[in-house]
DNA sequence: AAAAAATGTAATATATATTTTACTTTATAT
DNA sequence: ATATAAAGTAAAATATATATTACATTTTTT
């Protein structure tokens, strides 16, 4: 059936934040003002947060959200 | 009683789907696929849309989205 | 190896992004 | 000046992001 999804949204929170070797996903969540349970979703990409929770994560990672967040084409 | 909320989410959608004088407003909505009335409402900042939402919005307008969306900290 | 901290995950509840329908006002074209 | 398209807006319904609580598993520390 092809495409039933033209795109994903991809991101790299949770390599980005262990890369940085600082930050626990609670200290994350916490900063960003989010449950730890929604930063674990995030990170593992089960749904699409806002631009405002996209923004302080990018925010306190020291990453643009460009590199954060992502569309994945499916090919 | 000052900062009740610390910080506000700004965009420019608006702004520069008008410089780029190609698209209306419905046109890009259908393209991001949401309704005209979201899009009005993401053009006049009247709520934070969803990373896919923006991921789209600035991939149509041909903008990174650090330039579209950014947080407006009050002072 | 045991204890403690961090992470994964699930169910239910709540807040809010988004849709649908519909109408009014403003801008553009004839 | 009128017609037509675009934009602003509002109420109610729906979908989904996020919170809350709780527990199991994995990783890190001692």
């Amino acid at each position: 059936m092809r495409h039933l999804k033209e795109f994903t949204i991809k991101n790299k929170v949770k390599l980005v934040r262990i890369e940085k070797g600082r930050l626990t996903q609670g200290e994350l969540a916490k900063l960003v003002g989010v449950t730890r349970q929604t930063m674990n979703l995030i990170e593992a990409q089960k749904y699409n947060p806002t631009i405002r929770v996209c923004l302080l994560i990018s925010k306190h990672l020291e990453i643009p959200l460009d590199e954060l967040f992502w569309i994945d084409e499916n090919h």
